[in-house]
DNA sequence: CTAGTGACTGTTT
DNA sequence: AAAACAGCCACTA
């Protein structure tokens, strides 16, 4: 696997976020060695095909929060759910501490 | 080719 | 604390 489009690297990077912790857009793109492009790990998160392994609702934004999207918020319901699942806490805000939850 | 858009972010008001 | 701004860049029309 010598080229590897970027989002497919976005994407190998978010399967190695652990069960129970969460990671920002910026720091996927960091990871990835493309510093600066969160906008597209945003983008490659929404264009995931039907048969993923990957777990996109690990990824929230740099407030610690699950991000809104255009068409409704049906999605955020879900990430969240799946998150409080794993023993992600959130606050009153709906806002998740980065400081213990946060991957790396 | 240009212009508009967006699961974003760091800095400055 | 919240909002505005300016970068960022693949994708679509």
């Amino acid at each position: 696997m010598a080229l590897m489009s970027s989002y497919e690297r976005f994407y190998e990077v978010v399967r190695r976020v652990p069960r129970g912790r969460v990671t920002t857009y910026g720091t996927v793109a960091r990871e990835a060695g493309l510093p600066g492009r969160a906008r597209q790990v945003g983008y490659a998160m929404a264009a995931l095909p039907d048969d993923h392994d990957v777990p996109w609702h690990r990824v929230i934004n740099a407030k610690g929060e699950v991000s809104t999207r255009a068409g409704g918020h049906a999605f955020e319901r879900i990430q969240r759910k799946l998150l409080e699942a794993e023993g992600v806490r959130f606050d009153e805000r709906g806002r998740i501490s980065l400081e213990d939850f946060s991957w790396p």
